[in-house]
RNA sequence: GCCGGUGUAGCUCAGUUGGCCAGAGCAGCUGAUUUGUAAUCAGCAUGUCGGGGGUUCGAAUCCCUCCACCGGCUCCA
């Protein structure tokens, strides 16, 4: 017999062999119809896996990410095995579970494919699938491992086997397919309803562009179909909110192949919408006791010197600018923190002067790869909602804590209100990745997860996604559609004070080091403002919308009272225009609705006689009528709503 | 940066076995209409067919090259 713990913490017991899948049976005949994998005593396991001592259980279903991932992990056999009937003679690499999906990197030789070869490869996928064939694991010595694929003529699968150790190596069976794989599958490819081929696109072997150029075929599969045509419903939505389309539309920015790639250009209803949001921020920072600085746009190369900036990135920053004369070579800034280190410098500090908090709008410049720009999410010059805070050991906790509540309020304003906070550490095995020492990296590290705990905020931690000169820690934020976005972000650093020798006279009349925090709730205007834009679809909060209203004009009769209402609604802060064109007011009304206007007050006989305006709010219709003193009630009223003070 | 794809009017797109002056819808302009809650009608105008070079009697179409964009890889202070 065998003592079998669950997560619920009951304890029952059962004939030793028995199967995860089995105790599942023992459970609900519901659970085990829907178990897709399960980990004994912390280790991924077959569910037919037999259990021969007493262990601890979990069981995972299609609602866990473990059993999302053996779902598509065995999705990935069933898709090698699709291409290896399709097209004799591929070579099989890998084929990994990723966050949503699975691919398989492949070497085609001969044969090459392209979309157009989708359709062919989702029909067979599915009728393998539906032969509900079983995953059975296999242990292979590595000898036989090496000669299968010798003889296959497949060195990818060759190099992979000679890295594994002798007895460590198995396969897995399905039908008639076989290959090299370390486990964690679903009971069988009958689970497998739905497959949708997403993607086809190139992938070098080990992701090193010397090595062999495969073809990575990116696939979803569903237990359900309807599950695969929500998926499908949601990449429409994700392609209707695409900020690069709704910033054209919406008139918010551009580019230009004069100005350069990756430099965007605000145009003036995104620059007035950015404004806006700048303004909502610099207003909490002043309550919050920052000091606004501001620093120019190019800094001696010897300030990067300074901060290691250079040494780390100096490959992917502009290249140096010299002046005329001597020669003296200068950078466009990748960071304000070294600048910064140098205000806090111009005058001496005592313990009583911290925490000092600069903060600053500063666009930074960084030469990202080609490859790497979209849109405003990944551009070569951006501005930074940066600050940073030099604080005394002693007010390290608290400060940190602060800037979690102000990052915290700046979410919650608009509307991200599901977020976890991701703590970044170093990786203690790549130590020449990062800078400063080991004891002062502890304590960073140690005072982030401390004030994130007391904080009670829901976390993660992640090692080796540290910056080169401190831990830190991220907010990810979901959007309106379940995406994840990296947004906010503060960071611990005892290493810049060092590099610039930064000091405060303490109460002992010594001389200390501050430590550094580095934080920036938005990240860089230029992404915020995408992310925000994809989340809302490009209807934003009332407060910040380029224009809050438009007045329709019934006839040219009316024009006159539209523009006396557009001043007086002006002369109450509010922004709009009139649409005076000689349209019908059906067609004027479906003009600014898709032009996202939250607001149109319609002007016509009626409303001049009892001098009123007709209300018609965006995606809602009609509202009836009211003067234009309440309306400007109205929308004073959602914008309290929406912003609470800080 | 690498691999693959794309580039035609402000926008969305048609036009490729090389052949009269390169097209449509929307937007724009002009005029008519004076309109009551999601598209009024008519007319007009709009192009270095991404840039440069080449092949050809003739190139949006074929070749070379550069650029930008899209997807992916690698990267992300």
């Amino acid at each position: 017999m065998v003592k079998i713990t669950l997560p619920d913490g009951s304890i029952k017991e059962f004939e030793s062999g028995i199967t995860p899948i089995e105790v599942a049976k023992s459970i609900s005949e519901g659970l085990a119809r829907n178990v897709l994998s399960a980990k004994v005593n912390g280790n991924t396991v077959e569910s037919v896996t037999p259990i021969t001592e007493d262990a601890t259980l979990t069981l995972f279903t299609w609602n866990n990410d473990e059993g999302k991932t053996a779902f598509w992990h065995s999705s990935a056999h069933v898709l090698a095995q699709t291409l290896e009937q399709l097209y004799p003679g591929v070579k099989l690499t890998i084929g990994p579970a990723i966050e949503s999906g699975f691919y398989y990197d492949v070497d085609f030789g001969e044969h090459s494919i392209s979309e157009k070869d989708i359709p062919k490869i989702e029909q067979r996928f599915i009728e393998l699938a539906r032969q509900k064939a079983e995953f059975k694991m296999k242990e292979v010595s590595k000898a036989d491992a090496l000669a299968k694929y010798k003889k296959e003529g497949n060195e990818f699968k060759v190099e992979l086997i000679e890295n594994l150790v002798d007895g460590e190596i198995t396969f897995c069976d399905h039908s008639d397919f076989t290959d090299l794989c370390r486990g964690g599958h679903i009971p069988n490819t009958g689970f497998i309803k739905a497959v949708k081929i997403t993607s086809i696109a190139g992938a070098y072997w080990r992701g090193d562009e010397t090595k062999t150029q495969l073809t990575r075929v990116y696939g979803i599969t569903f237990p359900k179909k309807k599950e695969l045509d929500e998926y499908l419903e949601m990449l429409e939505e994700a392609k209707k909110r695409d900020h690069r389309k709704l910033g054209k539309e919406l008139e918010l920015f551009t580019f230009s192949e004069k100005v350069g790639q990756g430099l965007p250009l605000w145009l003036p209803k995104g620059a007035a919408l950015r404004s806006r949001l700048e303004d909502f921020l610099k207003k909490a920072q002043i309550k919050a006791g920052y000091d606004p600085v501001m620093t120019p746009h190019i800094g001696n190369k010897d300030l990067y010197v300074c901060s290691g900036h250079y040494e780390k990135y100096g490959e992917d920053s502009f290249r140096p600018i010299s002046t005329p004369k001597d020669g003296e070579e200068f950078l466009l800034k990748p960071m304000n923190c070294p600048h910064h280190c140098e205000i806090y410098k111009s005058s001496p500090k005592s313990y009583k002067d911290l925490p000092v908090r600069y903060a600053e709008f500063g666009t930074v410049y960084r030469y990202e790869q080609s490859g790497e720009l979209h849109g405003l999410t990944r551009v070569r010059g951006f501005t930074q909602d940066d600050a940073h805070l030099f604080v005394r050991p002693d007010q390290l906790i608290e400060e940190f804590q602060k800037v979690i509540d102000l990052v915290q309020y700046v979410f919650t304003s608009l509307g991200f209100d599901d977020y976890e906070a991701q703590i970044s550490l170093r990786d203690k095995d790549t130590p020449e990745k990062y800078i400063g020492s080991d004891e002062n990296w502890d304590k960073a590290e140690s005072a982030i997860i401390q004030a994130a705990e007391e904080k009670g905020l829901n976390t993660t931690i992640e090692n080796g996604e540290a910056a080169f000169y401190g831990p830190k820690l991220d907010f990810m934020v979901k959007d309106a559609i379940g995406r994840k976005w990296q947004l906010g972000t503060i960071q611990v650093d005892y290493n810049l004070p060092e590099r610039f020798e930064l000091e405060y006279i303490g109460s002992d009349n010594k001389k200390h080091r501050p430590i550094m925090i580095h934080r920036a709730p938005f990240g860089s205007m230029e992404r915020f403002v995408a992310i925000l834009t994809e989340h809302c679809e490009g209807k934003f909060p009332m407060w910040m919308a380029p224009d809050q209203f438009a007045i329709l004009t019934i006839s040219e009769k009316y024009d006159d009272v539209a523009e006396k209402t557009l001043l007086l609604l002006a002369q109450n802060d509010l922004r709009g225009y009139v649409d005076n064109r000689s349209e019908k007011i059906g067609r004027k009304i479906r003009d600014t609705e898709l032009s996202k206007i939250p607001y149109m007050l319609i002007i016509g006989e009626k409303e001049k006689e009892n001098g009123e305006v007709s209300v018609r709010k965006q995606g809602h219709g009609d509202l009836g009528s009211m003067k234009p003193e309440a309306f400007v009630d109205l929308i004073n009223k959602e914008i309290k709503e929406l912003i609470k003070e800080f």
